[in-house]
DNA sequence: TAAAAAAATTAATAAAAGATTAATATGGGT
DNA sequence: ACCCATATTAATCTTTTATTAATTTTTTTA
């Protein structure tokens, strides 16, 4: 119960807009980092998991549609929605075939925003049987579903703890990469000690148990990291 | 992959509207009924199964917003949108608040709205049409009607409380995926506390015994949702 | 290659969460 | 006021999980 589930990435460069959004948001106990253009909001992507973006189309470095496709590519569990003064229809089909969930067109009233945000997140766990594929990564021979913390090998289910479900998304975000100790403890234990280094070494050990039957997989250790 | 089912019921009192409408849909490999009022939508749910209902807020004859109170009631498991010129704030709450999966202003686009409904119903878990049968809705060998609030098992009739028929009815429109509690208790207790998490389970308990006659039906835990 | 440092593995423990059953409170209906 | 059905709270027991500890293996380097 530690995990806030309503964690929001807002995308929006228009300064009165974002303020009075983001303390709307905030108020309606949503988690909500507010960012002011791509950049930024690229890199606080690879440095944390939400649960939501919320895009302005039009911003100072680059468009809203290629941060959705960049969304779409690299975290393709992401749930994303368009906010956007530029309500051609051309744009809102643009939307929704990236992959847009919603699609709200300026002026925004805050109060519906937050509705329909509500109404989404309640919403998008149901997902059609055929669909829960896009739900799931696969590495190797396994499929990992993140959400509902279920790793799967041929038909047998390997229910995942909350712990080890985020070390196993941590290392698959950063796949074929080196990930210091320092970074993965501060990530998901939330400091970085002598204690936590220990229990993550047993988490490790889990994972690799877990994920044995494919020996193509391999969590690999780089000494004195 | 199977094709998604799109049998749609379209309720619009304006004849220009509907008619472009439900053309347009037709166009787009829907299956769309066009009733003009809310007396024949109701004999026509009566009558047919449907996988999304999109209705005017403005009818001759009733409200749109009591047509879904009636949804929810007799087909809890159908999806409806709401379209309408009334785009006053508190309306479009008001939709969401009943359960509307989106919520339409005038003047529509009929574009957008095919490309909308596409996207929901891709999203939304698929409704099998015996499922959506007046009142009653099949879990393993059990049958379970909300609106009376009866659980039966062969001829042996269980009546629910409220509160066992609203958690019931929540899970199995969230059948084989994750909620958090906190969903689970916003929705069906209004608030999310220490307290009510432990009358939840209580209720969980219940239900459980209720269904064990099945083993299939199985309500399970993720460990700190 | 031997010693020491680091990492991996396995097992044990304690704390937290959940399940169950029982007791109490609440609120409508007569 | 009392009864009944229902929901909540309380008490108890069980399971799950993260951490710590103990042991073994691997790697580094002197």
């Amino acid at each position: 119960m530690a995990a806030i589930e309503k964690k929001i990435i807002l995308v929006e460069d228009d300064e009165s807009l974002g303020y009075l959004l983001s303390e709307y948001l905030s108020m309606n106990k949503f988690d909500v980092t507010w960012v002011k253009n791509g950049t930024e909001f690229l890199r606080k992507l690879e440095a944390n998991r939400y649960n939501l973006c919320v895009l302005d189309v039009m911003l100072p470095d680059v468009d809203g549609f290629s941060l959705a496709k960049e969304i779409k590519d690299n975290y393709p569990l992401l749930p994303f929605i368009f906010l956007t003064a530029r309500s051609m229809k051309i744009d809102v089909l643009k939307g929704f075939s990236l992959g847009a969930v919603d699609y709200l067109k300026k002026p925004i009233d805050e109060e519906e925003l937050v509705v329909r945000i509500n109404n989404l997140l309640s919403r998008l766990q149901i997902i059609k049987p055929e669909q829960s594929e896009k739900n799931v990564i696969n590495i190797g021979a396994y499929s990992f579903n993140s959400k509902n913390q279920e790793l799967t090998f041929n038909d047998e289910i390997t229910s995942l703890t909350k712990k080890e479900n985020e070390l196993l998304l941590h290392l698959i975000k950063h796949k074929n990469t080196l990930c210091t100790h320092r970074d993965i403890l501060v990530n998901i234990w939330g400091k970085n000690d002598y204690f936590n280094k220990k229990s993550l070494n047993v988490f490790i050990t889990r994972l690799r148990n877990y994920l044995k039957n494919d020996p193509s997989i391999k969590i690999e250790n780089v000494h004195n990291q």
